[in-house]
DNA sequence: GTACCTACCTAACGTTTGTTAGGTTGGCGG
DNA sequence: CCGCCAACCTAACAAACGTTAGGTAGGTAC
């Protein structure tokens, strides 16, 4: 069921997805919804919230895997690329997050900040050790740089194209720390 | 009345826009919009074509402006900053196309599709001359990447702020063509 | 003055939405 | 066998939605 309600966060946003859509994606009417979630806030608050949670999974698992790497930028892509896993591997939540948060009420939102936050901060702890030349008041504008090309990938990119999820968190890394002419470099990788 | 449609657009997306909304923000009732439109969908089409309008035109403008330029990454750098200048400094119409688009019904999305794609070729052919070694398979992606990095500045973006516009073309640019590693060098640029 | 047009309003329509009260079913514990 | 509880259903509720038919005010053209 909350598989289904992040399916069609994703296809059509928090306002056009209906509970009697969702019901009917599992074969139950909308008000046994009722049975399960206080309310549609609360259901999408629990379709958010695990949308992040595989976020943190992901980070974590490769920050110990990773842990006596001593090559930062792969370390860097290592995380890109568990990013991109769970927008793309772990079903639909944190696509759903990314693609349909903003699209929420704003008393839902406020309820999952706090979680964003803290994956963010991550992230900035992150970046802080993989460059740590780099301006510190700068460091959340790259992070944001690097989200933004990420994230963005939901929209256009085919999990059964020729590109692979590796070549795809290893381009965006490249490009990232060296810039678009690096990329001409890089053109073995898939 | 375009203006409003457009602001409520950027704020809550397109099903949570009600007609009763936009009328009550610019003093009319909501039956009389359709003396001016046929039906929402028709009003929302015509901000949407706007907001594509406003970076058409901007894009143009740089174009013809920066037509003897010599330095490349100059003439990259203009044209982001009048991408930029078109989500923040032009109403929210393109600030409502990038944020709302992809959740609005396909039927309204596949009347906008055609005037997005010719967008894409302008700058999908300004990358290329910018970026001449590029593999020509890499382009698009690399689009991508830009207007990933572009595009979500929206979501965080303060035009008040520290950072001037001009500033953040220029983060922006050399971030795109040398990396992350380069913007030490551009701390002077606000 | 009459005709006409644009811009708006009122009032309602059918539909869909989130939500709720009360009823039914099936399986498990004793 | 009995009681119980979780999981579901039916049927309806009020509210809000896009949309429409018909009416009204004010200006312009002749």
């Amino acid at each position: 069921m909350l598989d289904a309600a992040a399916e069609r966060l994703v296809a059509q946003g928090y306002t056009a997805t209906t509970l009697r859509e969702i019901a009917a994606d599992i074969g139950i009417k909308a008000g046994s919804i009722y049975h399960h979630f206080e309310s549609k806030e609360d259901l999408f608050i629990e379709v958010f919230s695990r949308g992040i949670e595989v976020m943190v999974d992901a980070f974590g698992d490769v920050d110990t895997a990773m842990n006596g790497c001593d090559r930062e930028s792969d370390r860097l892509k290592a995380h890109v690329r568990a990013h991109l896993g769970a927008l793309f591997e772990h079903g639909s939540f944190t696509a759903a997050h990314v693609t349909a948060f903003f699209t929420a009420p704003e008393e839902l939102r406020s309820a999952i900040v706090p979680l964003r936050d803290d994956y963010e901060h991550r992230w900035n702890a992150l970046l802080a050790d993989v460059l740590p030349e780099l301006d510190s008041a700068r460091l959340p504008i790259a992070r944001l740089f690097l989200f933004g090309a990420m994230n963005t990938t939901i929209e256009w990119f085919d999990l059964s194209g020729d590109l692979s999820l590796d070549g795809l968190a290893n381009l965006i890394t490249v490009q990232f720390l060296e810039g678009v002419d690096a990329l001409n470099l890089q053109r073995s990788t898939r």
